[in-house]
DNA sequence: TATAAGTTTAAAGTAAACTTTAAGGTCAAC
DNA sequence: GTTGACCTTAAAGTTTACTTTAAACTTATA
């Protein structure tokens, strides 16, 4: 698909697309005489992947970090490193998500206490059960 | 406590808790005589409440309409809802990252395998290691 | 053939969330 | 009484992540 339909079918503008490009997140499967970008499902899949990373608040730098696009060498002994650091890398990335989880279930929690308790929510309520000081 | 304090227990600078206030998000609990600021420890709570909530990814407006001054109805099924989305967001998330690192593991033994063979490794091989789905 | 829809690039513009700068006021200690 | 660590404000500057603009090229349809 080109640039227009990929950006249909994901709902991130072609101008986006482009940018993400420049910034080292995603690459075109290849490019048409014309000069025209064409995608796979390979592709549409990365860019949901990035914006759905994006929705939970990481920045396009840690998303390049953990699954942008890096020119290296076709060398052996750097491909298995790039490789690990890449395992590496997503699996801190699902450290933090569970994390996350936690934080947001704790939450949850702090506020249906609250609120079956019929008392008026409180900001600092939120985080004081989680994190005692 | 000052606002010099109030930043070195939360790791918030001065200058960012001066601008969260402009944009009413959180206020001193009172003023000095000289224009100092005092803040209590509700104040270091609640601004520990917007620090956790950043983190998870929430804009400083959703925020300020959570838990900011500014007299906003606090709906509380809303703040629901929006954590219940992002506990499923970040559900989706891992579990596209699970399949990478299963499919780095399938990569890393594939070529392994290849190099054992004596060959070399060719350029889309790559390609579709560090362009993981 | 020309009109429209889609594509290309580089570059300028924008909004959010700070960060720094400038010019000064406060206050305990030496 | 001056040094230095603290505080004040307004305003300008920075970074991130786009978004828009401008000028031009491609291709299908009328």
């Amino acid at each position: 698909m080109r640039i227009g339909e990929l950006s249909r079918q994901t709902g991130i503008s072609s101008a986006t697309i482009r940018f993400y490009e420049k910034e080292g997140l995603l690459e075109p499967t290849m490019r048409h005489g014309n000069g025209y970008r064409e995608y796979d499902t390979d592709a549409l899949k990365h860019l949901m992947a990035i914006r759905c990373a994006k929705e939970l608040g990481f920045s396009l730098e840690e998303i390049r970090q953990a699954f942008g696009l890096k020119e290296e060498a076709l060398d052996k002994e750097r491909i298995f490193d790039v490789l690990d650091k890449r395992a590496e890398d997503i699996n801190s990335l699902i450290e933090r998500l569970h994390q996350q989880q936690s934080q947001i279930k704790e939450l949850k929690q702090a506020l249906k206490a609250t609120w079956d308790a019929g008392q008026c929510l409180q900001a600092d309520e939120f985080k004081s059960l989680t994190n005692p000081t």
